[in-house]
RNA sequence: GGGCGCGUAGCUCAGCGGAAGAGCACCUCCUUGACAUGGAGGGGGUCACAGGUUCGAUCCCUGUCGCGCCCACCA
């Protein structure tokens, strides 16, 4: 027994425990050891994380096609994990420890502070991971990997290793984008640009060998900046070769302000005439530009920041400097950036040395975690080389190894890639997988798999045993996310799941990590795999509230999609996204949305009820080609019609087309139709086209069971457990293949039928007839036969209460034109004739209007001599069938003005 | 500055060379024995604007106006 209503929440926990118990999603399963393979790897959350729309978007699809693959036969890995996401891991701990007014991280050490990070990992880590078993991901589990665990970390290991070894992976020292909160390097990719509203302060620098006279300008140069407490870092003023009025002045020297360092003026192209006062100052320890303008010129780095962004006079540059001014300045030591900002503009004022200040918008560049502004920060990192490793990840997009979808995103990843620049891989954090880089005595770098390694390293470049120390360091989560598609099935070694399900089928992941993490999988896929991780990259966009709002815990309009799952189902949630997913757009979600889908589910129920209440059951061995009801015949055909369509739809990506499909088959046809026109048989004598009915509805909600099952799991799987005693779970049926169900000739008469039950009830809701009306069909003999067999239908679908032919329909009747044919309603008396007319009149205006459109065009030489034949064919037909509807209607006018 | 994309029914969006679509909302009717989380019917759009290509343009091209997003840029 079907219950009255399908409850998701009582259902989905047993539904998902019945799955796991069959081992429905492990991969490899021996009965489909001779399958083809097919595999996804889950863009793996953070382990401590929990489950957010986005991650229920980007599941949803990836189980659609896990599930639909599956079907078809393929033995399928989706492979799920998590990622340690060390940054964001190591805040959280930091952020406990401070609540519970515990000591911070370096008061506790490494080790203790790894231990708690461990035991926060090992308390929380399975949270998403349940939450992605309620939203019904059929990953295989027993296959679970995290980015720290052993196997993986051998892996990191190797890769920095062999890169290393291939002068891929290289230390040096440059500027690197400085977080001074989390006190660690970051790469490009964590740096956000803030539109800032600042000041560009123009500082006056006087010239070597003249007496500073504000009123005189031949005395200073002025320069712009929007950072005036980086000047103590100057080390040049830079003019543009060609600007002539600097020209005589390059080669000369200024006096630094509030230090008193001679410092050159000097030509280069990097200085724009436009920007500021056309000179500008120069501190290459403090600005990516200027860095490379030091470089060019042998330009001293002189450093004024701490790695907290404190002002400090510790550099080399400042030990013999003297003077009363400097002294001053040196006051400065410890001093926050921001508040030197303010008191070297307070003296430089003081000084006459500020000849303007204007207001200034820029952008300024801050961490996307930490979000406050990063410094350019002079120290030693390690870098990957990625534009060698992005070439032939450049050239497998090109050729085609691996697409897009969709394709426009090809064009993000070439111009990211084609102008990459290195990878700062290196962070100052402890949550992670630390360097495997050990330094001598001297500082001679010895990069190995183990101590051990390095040790007997060193000691033959020593000659002896020498102490090491091992680089501080952990690597950038993204370092191990890069290698996901091959550490999850056992790199380096080489497994027989290596082997098979690499490289992999489909990526399913946001636009937002293509550069993070897409274009690094490709870059490390290529080198060490030698092909692509993934043949198809499938890209979706944000979630968003109902109002189009960005979902954020600030603005407090996050969906938590657990929260819609337990209020209306996992089932209803998936289909709603995937309903609404559509390549290159944001999805909305709103209550409606899911209301009107779990609505979906329930039609569903309720159709499965129906089949239940009238007797039906599924039949063992029945075959819809044999079926003899043109009803029956009809359905199969729309059933086959469907599944071709999703199938189609679902193999080209497109979700919402797929759900949508399905939708409207169930709904709109099996539901409306089939369903409605079915009554009449169950209800009726003839004992074999009752059997017949049964046994076809029931064949046909099984087929949608399957193609709905993709999209909805739970309830499917439940309706067919509970509708029939079956061999195997629908998780593991078989996807429908339906061929030789096609019957142009049902597909005609039900067509006709429908038809006219339409436009019958149209007039009845239009002229608000409430009674049972007789039916007369007029003239053609084929209408009244076809009507005559499915009178009793077209009785109860239309509420006729008698059917007969004329020859011309009655007088004062209401005439229908139905694909052809006329259908009176004899309603001399209940009708407004004028009204009628009026109807009429108005179908004759449409009938004119086609007629002429068409004629338009056919009376157009240019049309027919230049249209593709079949075009020119179809407004034939379409010109006949107008012309035929009008001289019907013509008639019906006719006819009316007898009364 | 470079790139990508979007402007179609009140709202959210499909369609993307041959007669304008869906869901929601709205209006009317219906407690008919699967389902009121339902059924039936209906109103509503010069497909942003201007040119062009074409026998034909919502769909292709160019421009304009709006709106997003990504990358680069701390003078």
């Amino acid at each position: 027994m079907i219950d009255k209503t399908y409850q998701p929440s009582q259902v989905e926990g047993r539904i998902y425990q019945a799955w796991e118990k069959a081992g429905a999603f492990r991969a490899g399963r021996p009965e489909r050891a001779g399958a083809k393979p097919y595999s996804i790897v889950i863009p793996p959350p953070n382990v401590t994380g929990s489950l957010h729309m986005g991650h229920a978007l980007n599941s949803t699809l990836q189980d659609i096609l896990a599930r639909f693959e599956r079907m078809r036969g393929r033995d399928v890995l989706w492979q799920p994990g998590t990622d340690h996401a060390g940054i964001a891991t190591q805040m959280v701990v930091e952020r406990q420890l401070m609540e519970r007014q515990q000591p911070g991280r370096r008061k506790m050490g490494r080790a203790e502070f790894l231990k708690r990070v461990w035991a926060w990992k090992e308390e929380s880590g399975g949270t998403i991971i349940n939450q992605l078993k309620r939203l019904g991901a059929s990953c295989d589990w027993s296959r679970e990997r995290f980015t720290m665990d052993e196997g993986l970390s051998r892996a990191v290991l190797k890769v920095f290793v062999d890169l290393y070894r291939e002068g891929l992976i290289y230390k040096d020292k440059r500027l690197v984008n400085w977080d001074p909160k989390l006190l660690t390097a970051i790469s490009d990719l964590e740096v956000v640009q803030v539109e800032t509203r600042g000041h560009l302060w123009h500082l006056r620098y006087p010239l070597e060998g003249k007496t500073f006279d504000p009123a005189d300008p031949s005395t200073f140069i002025v320069v712009a900046t929007t950072r005036p407490e980086t000047m103590l870092g100057d080390t040049a003023v830079a003019v543009h070769p060609d600007d002539e009025r600097y020209k005589k002045l390059v080669g000369q020297n200024v006096i630094l302000p509030l230090v008193g360092r001679k410092i050159p003026i000097i030509a280069d192209d990097y200085s724009d005439p436009e920007k500021g006062s056309g000179a500008v100052k120069i501190t290459p320890a403090h600005d990516f530009n200027d860095f490379e303008v030091g470089k060019r010129h042998n330009l001293p780095q002189v450093n004024v920041l701490t790695v907290e962004a404190k002002i400090t006079f510790a550099d080399e540059a400042f030990a013999g400097q003297g003077g009363a001014d400097f002294a001053e300045t040196k006051k400065l030591e410890g001093t926050d950036r921001f508040a030197a900002r303010k008191q070297i503009v307070a003296r430089l004022e003081e000084k006459s040395l500020i000849d303007k200040i204007e207001p200034h918008g820029h952008v300024v560049p801050h961490g996307d975690r930490s979000n406050v502004v990063i410094e350019p920060f002079l120290t030693d990192q390690w870098y990957v080389n990625a534009r060698e490793l992005a070439k032939p990840a450049i050239a497998a997009v090109r050729d085609g190894k691996t697409t897009f979808i969709p394709k426009n995103w090809e064009t993000t990843y070439f111009n990211w890639m084609e102008n990459i620049q290195p990878w700062c891989i290196s962070r100052q954090l402890w949550w992670g997988h630390q360097i495997p880089a050990w330094y001598g005595p001297d500082g001679k770098v010895f990069v190995a798999l183990t101590e051990t390694e390095a040790q007997a390293a060193a000691e033959k470049h020593y000659g002896k045993a020498t102490p090491l120390t091992r680089d501080e360091d952990v690597l950038d989560t993204w370092f191990s996310s890069a290698l996901w598609p091959f550490s999850t099935l056992g790199w380096p070694d080489r497994t027989p799941e290596l082997s098979r399900f690499y490289p992999t089928s489909a990526l399913v992941t946001g636009f937002d990590i293509i550069f993070f993490w897409v274009a690094r999988m490709m870059m490390m896929g290529l080198y060490f795999m030698k092909e692509v991780p993934f043949q198809d990259v499938y890209i979706h966009r944000l979630v968003r509230d109902a109002s189009g709002a960005k979902m954020s815990k600030s603005k407090g309009n996050v969906v938590d999609p657990l929260g819609v799952i337990d209020q209306y189902g996992a089932d209803a949630l998936r289909f709603t996204l995937a309903r609404n997913v559509a390549p290159g757009h944001d999805i909305r979600l709103g209550p409606p949305d899911v209301e009107n889908n779990r609505n979906f589910a329930t039609k569903l129920w309720n159709a499965a009820r129906f089949a239940e209440m009238n007797e039906a059951a599924s039949v063992a061995g029945f075959d819809p080609k044999a079926a003899k009801e043109t009803l029956n015949r009809w359905i199969a055909h729309e059933t086959a019609k469907a599944a071709r369509e999703i199938t189609e739809a679902i193999e080209s990506y497109k979700f919402s087309e797929a759900a949508g499909a399905a939708y409207r088959f169930v709904w709109n046809i099996y539901c409306d139709w089939y369903l409605e026109l079915a009554k009449p048989v169950l209800l009726g004598a003839d004992g074999a086209a009752k059997t017949e009915t049964r046994a076809m509805m029931c064949w046909a909600r099984d087929e949608i069971l399957k193609i709905l099952h993709p999209f909805m799991p739970f309830i499917t799987e439940e309706l067919w457990g509970v509708t029939a005693k079956r061999d195997a779970l629908l998780a593991v049926s078989q996807w429908p293949k339906l061929e030789g169900l096609a019957d142009d000739k049902a597909d005609a008469e039900i067509g006709w039928v429908i038809d006219l039950v339409t436009a019958i009830r149209s007039v009845r809701a239009e002229m608000n007839i409430n009674a049972n009306i007789p039916l007369v069909l007029a003239g053609g003999s084929a209408a009244s036969k076809t009507a005559e067999r499915w009178a009793e239908f077209i009785k109860r679908l239309a509420r006729v209460s008698e059917i007969s032919s004329a020859t011309s329909a009655p007088q004062g009747s209401v005439q229908l034109v139905v694909r052809g044919e006329v259908a009176a309603l004899p309603l001399k008396g209940v009708i407004d004739l004028a009204a009628e007319r009026a109807r009429l009149d108005k179908e004759m205006a449409k009938a004119d209007a086609d007629i002429k459109r068409v004629d338009a065009k056919l009376s157009n030489e240019k049309f027919v001599a230049n249209a593709k034949e079949e075009i020119v064919e179809e407004e034939k037909e379409k010109r006949e069938e107008a012309a035929a509807r009008k001289a019907k209607i013509a008639e019906a006018l006719e006819r009316l003005k007898g009364v």
